[in-house]
DNA sequence: GACTAAGCGAGACGGTACGTCGCGTCTTAAA
DNA sequence: TTTAAGACGCGACGTACCGTCTCGCTTAGTC
């Protein structure tokens, strides 16, 4: 991704956000199919070569704007005192997030590129799932205080059953994303990793 | 999709065949980005023409060949007398599928354009979504009657909660798609659906 | 060029008809380019296979379909008693026929071929060129007889003079294809090959 | 037609340099059919899109190249007091130019483009015919100043008298295309355009 | 205050693959 | 045997974007 944040050369910094601003306008316009270096170029009154000087290629440019959009939404969560309601809101961001262009369809237009290529899925999982994970860990502590969770809950498959059915509906069994697929993911969730209940299985994890 | 005429001529059964396996050859090999209309007619000694006399561009040409490989692999759920192991056997079907190649590559390279182009979505919701949940159903007709289930249990989120994680971790959170996933995630959706436990929260399906 | 004039099978003369109907009423409405042995096919309920089994190519269809419209126009000389008129006649019966589509377009658009490939220039010489020669001969040797033309005419060379300029109208300098014409190449014909002196026709230059 | 940029950059000129000498080489070694943009791209190690950038199709690239050829060869008609000498020196040298390849072969191929499609038809007229036309008028005006020419001669049919006959051989009649077909057109057009009587030249024309 | 080098605009270019067109051949089944 | 129907191999088309490559011009920041 593209280095060199700060600069001791303002028009770096006005072109750098002059070729982002074009790339995310260009992106709630069409999809990600439609979005060319040569349009983000015309667009932002700056040269291909500048972009391509900043950028390896379209799809690194594209994750790049929008990130910008993605990450100032995702708020640390606050302690309300219930982690259903704390892990429902955490989920519903996303949710939210992507139920709204162009956010949703630019997802759906990258989701290849960042399973494909290396570079961009250490990006994505540098950038937003790591950080998200770490932003669930206190509401994960919370709720096993809380005797919502049990003590041995792991963060990672939990993070994957909650963003999971998310995707999975955004991109291939169709819409809607809206609360109720948060509450039923969270539902799931908390079933899954509740200390109480039937489910402890004795031969439950047992190994393939 | 590539309407299969039933055809008094063997030709196109014969040229039909020589495309799709060329099509998985090729996938086998590199990814889906490095597939191309021009090479899969130089491999299976067809003419470009041909292919798409049958598909539409590439990407239909993908998806009907991967699912080739696909569908055969999911087999009607058996009553094993266990709603977990029915569920797991169901899930990790999937996940073994996707963790060998081509499935898992190609898939990869494949999302974005079923997520993005309807006809290829509806295609993947009518011959994978569709058939695999209604296979799923009999295996929860058989948890509720079991008890392992609450009767109101939701096929479609249910199905959502079990493969969601797997695609994600297949194509975000990454590997390893193992066994242990298949099992984290059917746990976690017996919770959510058991009829037990505390978690019957009254105000739980509260919408938006 | 389609031999096999008669036929013991009536659907040959059938299907043979059918098909340079079709040509001449496509090359009415399009011209050369836009004539396609596939669309003779569909118009005329043919199969591709009858037409190429009479016709090398569409080049070859369409000459012979174009010259079944030319050729009945071209009337015998009759003697008026007038060389002048005569002439004028003979060459303003070409400049009326190709004036008027299709068989202008027609003749803009096989010209290369027939300029370029052996079969197809012959076959115009024999059926078109050299007729045309031998029903101007005894034009010109009524011309002679009375004195308006030198004994020693060169029979090509006037038809040449007579036609060359109402084609290159046609083809390069552009329209108008009109009497006056005509009448300009005949005087300067004559002026040519008139024993000296007699040309000197008062009327000669009435234009329009 | 190509818009002969006066370009800061010699790479525009070298590039175009290097198609037309290809497209030349190429008319020179075979005929027009078998003038294919992608042989040209690839003998003048070019890219397809860069011819593509600077012509339409490969017609008026062909067009163009010809020219090339063509125009240089038609210096302006010198005095040399003879009327009849100076028209065949005009004519005879459309006629040479014709009689060697590529240039016969290439006319013969690129005919019926220029014949039917407009812009190429305005191209040719333009920048071949007009200019001949300005180039015969002085001949014109010197003819009619010795008397060989009458007053009111008309410049455009006493071009086309001059030049159809050689195409029509060209393109229709056959050959040869050679000194005698030229006097044999000028004679004809100096008996059309003559004041009367006046034409009666003794040597006028001992024919082959 | 002029000098110099980095950053930039402009845009031509080689290249890959696209999806399309129409050709002429070939195979099959019905008449 | 001839035909209609139509799949097929093929060659070229013209297009779209890619990412690379000069070329001056601008514009700081340095001497």
């Amino acid at each position: 991704m593209s280095d060199r944040i700060q600069s001791p050369d303002a028009r770096l910094e006005r072109s750098r956000q002059a070729i982002l601003d074009s790339t995310r306008e260009l992106l709630a316009e069409g999809d990600v199919g439609s979005l060319t270096v040569e349009s983000v170029a015309a667009r932002s009154g700056v040269a291909k070569t500048t972009i391509y000087r900043r950028w390896r290629d379209k799809w690194e440019l594209a994750l790049d704007a929008v990130m910008i959009d993605w990450l100032p939404r995702f708020d640390d969560p606050v302690d309300v005192g219930d982690t259903r309601e704390e892990l429902i809101t955490f989920i519903d961001s996303v949710v939210r997030s992507l139920a709204v262009p162009p956010q949703g369809p630019a997802m759906r237009g990258l989701i290849s590129r960042i399973a494909t290529e290396p570079d961009l899925g250490r990006a994505y999982l540098d950038r937003v799932i790591e950080p998200r994970r770490e932003q669930l860990k206190p509401v994960i502590e919370r709720g096993i205080a809380r005797g919502d969770l049990r003590p041995d809950t792991d963060l990672r498959l939990l993070h994957e059953l909650l963003l999971g059915p998310v995707f999975y509906r955004l991109l291939l069994s169709g819409p809607p994303l809206d609360r109720d697929l948060s509450a039923g993911v969270v539902d799931a969730v908390l079933g899954a990793f509740s200390p109480r209940g039937a489910r402890s299985n004795p031969k439950r994890r047992a190994r393939r």
